[in-house]
DNA sequence: CCTGGCTATGCAAGCGCTTACATAACTAGC
DNA sequence: GCTAGTTATGTAAGCGCTTGCATAGCCAGG
């Protein structure tokens, strides 16, 4: 006796039932047949295609990862949307994933721990099987359900010797100190900095370290430099470029956490009518496409974002192959010498 | 007798199961307790939810979704994650989702129909329970699908009076008309246009025929202009101004399909020693965050992105709780005249 | 104290797949 | 032509949930 149908309003989706009946196979045939081709008969697997475009079969996704324990894909949890700095590095990340026929989940922690977290838990639910992650600071709770779950992951944008958890990524406090001493090496002795908002960043935070360590190696105390954190846009950028303008004696170098804030404290000289680099040099971090064509050339550190993302990639895929790989990948980022810096304007 | 274990090397995640014995009760009542609290006694309840935390249990989506025959998961499709165009949009989208306790899929196209069809059969397949697409042109077998299996969808970023598919946006031609029409009235007779690639992107050849005809209507023909299709981003777009810069006369006017497009005209000019808006006026659309900052502020079309996206999810959530909805929502995009534009030079 | 009408639980089927195991269909080898 | 060894298929259990239906518990009214 039939069961009165559990679902009333289920959709009439196409099913492997149907395809296996309309190419006369069992269940079992047709779902080898979509997994590994190679094990169903010649004569089998043309019945079975046509079946599928007949019906216009389309697998379901749930079901397959409830049955086979995975679901291929894959999570990311970024910043931020709204800003061109993660981009590259993601669409590189993809890219990759989408070649090795896995999808890719992105969510966004608005650079909150807590509402990253929240997301990873999410991402968890929804059955990723790996997770890209930006940065090494994360939530506790959040490293020991990855643990505890036994999920591959990945730390990028950021690299310690002596991290101790996957990691690829460039040191963020290296490349910092290097970005600050090119200013000293020019000339400059009075500093501006703007950094981003530490707080649940340890990028920024090593970013704004090493800028300090490279001018405390120089004899320049933190006290001496006007030091702001602000927000990843122009206009709070531009507001706190205005206090430095307005010190006495202004600093005649300011260097930016990023670009965008490099771009707001550029933006403000222009209005205000101070020159640069003539009367005070700016640098960035990251290298956005923007910092090639702004007036003037933005001199900037340049970070490997689409190398990133695809080594990050890389990473994941083959952990979830059972392949042995290292666990930490340092790569570089450079300095990028265009117009927007020069020696200090003579006193 | 106990059958053999099917899966090997399952991790020992925590099910729903585990939380039933944990908490006394049967799998059926933390199910409840689930999804709406209210039908379990006040006493389970808390049972329960320590035995959530006590296990650290996360629901398992994808049988969630196999069960429910739905996944709380939208999917959309945009042409590009690289630029800023669709990041406020999607953000607004994307918050508005997870208020309501769905999750967002985000895929791209790189502006390709056939890519956008393929992607979008992926989110099916992931189980995605609504979908938003950016413009109105799709492939007719998206289409078809999405009709077929009666999934909820909605074209952003475009509108028309005669749409046959949901959508929620603006006029792109009306708004291009408006644009183009604004530096003819201010005088305004020899025109360059970069317009965005129109193959696969109905919102560019909408925005080109918009200036077309708007100049057409004041009698210049589109044979006494320089119209290039750029790809969106600075250096392709600096590329063609160069060849509008080299032409004799010049244009005094510059029409941009996009904001990245007229920041590279603008740029261009800057460093071949045009003057704007003296020499040469130059107006966007999109009205990106960048384009009140850059040097002059750009005149552009305001597009109302976090509206659409917004707006967007109420939609598809409407539509997900049978509600009834209107399927067509126009908004408006507005000129937002700054400092790239002027008069044009007295001859 | 019993009945009727709630509401709160439990039971167990089934969502659409994958895959271990059994079985059938072919080879070769002798 | 028969058996051993492949290889190709079928059978059916079970992945972790949700939910229709049956049942138990509870209260008010008589």
């Amino acid at each position: 006796m039939q069961r009165k149908r559990f679902h009333k309003n289920r959709l009439a989706a196409v099913t492997l039932q149907d395809v296996a009946d309309h190419a006369g196979v069992s269940t079992a045939t047709v779902s080898r047949y979509l997994t590994s081709a190679k094990l169903v008969r010649e004569e089998r697997r043309q019945r079975i295609q046509q079946a599928i475009e007949a019906l216009g079969y389309i697998p379901h996704g749930a079901a397959q990862a409830l049955a086979s324990q995975r679901s291929r894909t894959i999570g990311a949890i970024v910043p931020t949307l709204d800003n061109a700095i993660f981009a590259t590095g993601i669409h590189a990340f993809q890219q990759r994933l989408q070649a090795a026929g896995y999808t890719l989940f992105i969510a966004s922690s608005d650079y909150s721990l807590d509402e990253e977290r929240t997301q990873a838990e999410t991402l968890i639910a929804r059955g990723v099987d790996g997770m890209m992650l930006i940065g090494s600071e994360h939530h506790d709770r959040l490293y020991e359900r990855l643990h505890r779950t036994k999920m591959p992951y990945v730390n990028t944008w950021s690299y310690s010797e002596d991290a101790r958890h996957p990691c690829i990524g460039f040191d963020n406090y290296d490349a910092a100190f290097r970005q600050a001493s090119y200013l000293l090496d020019i000339g400059h002795r009075r500093f501006g900095i703007i950094s981003g908002i530490t707080q649940d960043n340890d990028r920024a935070r090593d970013r704004l370290r090493g800028i300090l360590d490279a001018l405390g190696a120089r004899g320049i105390a933190e006290s001496e430099c006007m030091v702001f954190e602000s927000p990843y846009d122009i206009a709070s950028s531009r507001q706190f470029m205005r206090r430095i303008l307005a010190a006495d004696p202004v600093p005649t170098a300011v260097a930016c956490g990023n670009d965008v804030l490099a771009y707001g404290a550029l933006l403000e000289c222009q209005s205000c009518g101070h020159q640069v680099p003539d009367d005070i040099s700016i640098v960035g971090f990251d290298d956005l496409p923007m910092s090639q064509h702004i007036q003037p050339n933005l001199t900037t550190m340049h970070v490997p974002s689409e190398e990133m993302g695809r080594r990050a990639a890389d990473f994941l895929l083959a952990r979830l192959n059972h392949e042995i790989v290292t666990d930490r990948t340092k790569l570089e980022a450079n300095l990028i010498v265009r117009k927007s810096t020069a020696p200090p304007p003579m006193a």
